[in-house]
DNA sequence: TAGAGGATTGAT
DNA sequence: TCAATCCTCTAC
């Protein structure tokens, strides 16, 4: 299981690099499901794209200002959970969504989940994993050192691996939207959204 | 307290 | 291209 030191670094962007390749792990209702992520965002107070940017604090992204280490689930389009890994230290509002993975463990449940027939694009995308996995909005604020969500060391990434882009749907964010914190693995097919060069 | 909009997805 | 769907935030 990753350290809470993990987490609370000061610098979310190598640690959105740092989490590609590390196995995200859930045991809701006793059933293990688990993945490598393949695909990370990194949000930050200091810019615009971000739930908590201008330390603006609300009843809903509260959990980012806490310590990093714990769990930010949110409901977006009221239809999808995202999973983001909160980071830093208290008072230090950022996070990382967790986009895609590419599945190691319990396929089969996932696959029931999501009433799917094959495992192809099974968890490539934030709001897919989140079912794939059984991580809903009751998960938001829960430590990732507990015994329901955490993380693992997974498969080495070398830096040459990853790839640095633009966030998805941040049009909003102004200048911001064009910050390259979004970063995936070269080539994988768990990707949701294949970077454009 | 009403109204607008969103870190998405899958079907058309 | 568009609808689903509901929580969250802002304005009044």
């Amino acid at each position: 299981m990753l350290p809470e030191s993990f987490y609370r670094r000061k610098n979310v962007l190598a640690i959105a690099r740092g989490l590609l390749g590390k196995t995200l792990v859930t045991k809701i209702n006793g059933q293990v499901t688990a993945g490598w992520i393949v695909e990370t965002e990194a949000y930050s107070w200091r810019e615009r794209g971000c739930h908590a940017h201008d330390n603006k604090r609300t009843a809903r992204n509260e959990v980012m200002f806490g310590p990093g280490g714990h769990a930010y689930v949110y409901l977006c389009y009221g239809i999808h959970h995202l999973f983001n890994v909160v980071t830093n230290e208290e008072e230090r509002a950022e996070a990382i969504l967790v986009r895609a993975l590419e599945p190691v463990e319990g396929a089969e449940v996932m696959m029931k989940r999501l009433n799917a027939v094959r495992t192809a694009r099974l968890t490539s995308g934030p709001g897919k994993l989140t079912r794939a996995l059984g991580i809903s909005r009751q998960h938001n604020g829960i430590s990732l050192q507990g015994e329901e969500i955490w993380l693992e060391e997974g498969k080495k990434v070398s830096p040459r691996m990853i790839v640095a882009s633009p966030r998805i749907g941040i049009d909003y964010a102004g200048a911001d939207m064009h910050l390259p914190w979004r970063f995936t693995i070269r080539g994988n097919h768990w990707v949701s959204v294949p970077p454009g060069r």
